[in-house]
DNA sequence: GTCTATACTTGGATAGAC
DNA sequence: GTCTATCCAAGTATAGAC
């Protein structure tokens, strides 16, 4: 359905021109997201960032919300497909911590989950914003759900702690990090409790092989 | 004693009149951190809740930002001082899963951390305002702490998880669920996690107890 | 179709009224 | 000393220029 040479793209605004304009606008929320939080996100500020007229947003997003979805969305799809190859290669609970640090050491230092914790908490600000924000980030449990799955597939714990539970903690306790580590401009203690978090995985690791071998026994 | 006299009080003092304005700000910030979000509290949506004009936030408290500063002060210093007595009653990991349960539910239902998630997401959006913030979480941190050490100290454990890194966890898994759990309107999956925890904990201390059996056999 | 200039609303802060 | 009327900056959104 491409009318002329332009418009081969599938937006309602279709010219490459256009594309780039909407790229640059959803860099700048995002980096606007990350320096001046939620509140300080104003359709202004992001367009100075990009250096576009703020009325740009309006033509091409609608409002501000809905370049802020957008923003979101760029960072969640990014993320978590960089999170399936990461886990993909681990095959032990250690190593899905190892895994996991990495991650969460790159997650804090571009500041990607400081977008989901101002949009979430921002969501409040605005009326039909939550349940736009919740669907964007389900597939982060979804996706925290399938690594905890299969890694405690063989684990005793499994019967005592459903993946779906464990799933919904360590997105809260993610979240709840970004939130610490933020505020204090410290990241120190977060990763002292990933080291903490290898070690327990080692010894339930442990706990688990002299489970087995009872029973095989 | 609209007036006794002409007023010889300082302004942050004030008469007593002052105080019953100041207090209904608080409470009206409050309220409206809990429905609009930070980015939603803005100095006359507060008068307004308040039944004040917008004027008075300025005179009483110099700042949109002191009054949120001293909501997020009334908020933590109430909570807290109910923490205190609640974990006072309990001598075993499981019974601080409990009295944790239940505080969980009061703070969520009540919204109480939902000010505290706000303010930190918002900080970000006010120069300056971080560290003020950080300085009233930290008295969080220091609780859970105390709470965490006395409940660990006959445990094996202790030496795996320091309290502080623990405790660091708690608030930062606290503030997540708050998140999550506000964000769906659900707080479902997040009591049901407490529920796990409470079997987990009954389960360390079942191990504890073998441990130290053995021990001093 | 893409972007800019402009309209109108809301917000923070204060000068001045009581 | 306490509160209100008013000011101006910043916000969203659109009408109209290219």
């Amino acid at each position: 359905m491409a009318k002329s040479g332009s418009a081969s793209k599938v937006k309602a605004s279709g010219g490459a021109r256009s594309e780039v304009t909407r790229q640059h606008l959803v860099d700048a929320a995002i980096a606007t997201l990350q320096d001046r939080g939620f509140a300080g996100t104003s359709a202004r500020a992001i367009a100075e960032r990009a250096g576009s007229n703020q009325g740009l947003i309006f033509y091409h997003f609608g409002s501000v919300a809905n370049l802020l979805l957008a923003a979101l969305d760029a960072v969640s799809h990014s993320r978590l497909e960089q999170y399936g190859t990461s886990v993909a290669g681990t095959s032990s609970l250690t190593e899905l911590v190892d895994a996991a640090t990495d991650i969460f050491q790159t997650d804090l230092d571009a500041g990607y989950l400081t977008v989901l914790v101002e949009m979430i908490a921002g969501a409040s600000s605005s009326p039909g914003l939550g349940p736009e924000v919740a669907a964007r980030i389900g597939p982060w449990q979804e996706f925290a759900q399938t690594a905890v799955e299969s890694s405690l597939r063989d684990s005793p714990l499994a019967a005592l702690l459903p993946a779906k539970d464990v799933a919904y903690a360590v997105v809260a306790l993610y979240l709840g990090l970004e939130m610490l580590s933020h505020l204090d401009g410290d990241r120190g203690p977060a990763l002292d409790l990933f080291a903490h978090a290898r070690l327990l995985a080692q010894l339930i690791e442990r706990m688990t092989a002299t489970t087995t071998a009872e029973e095989t026994t």
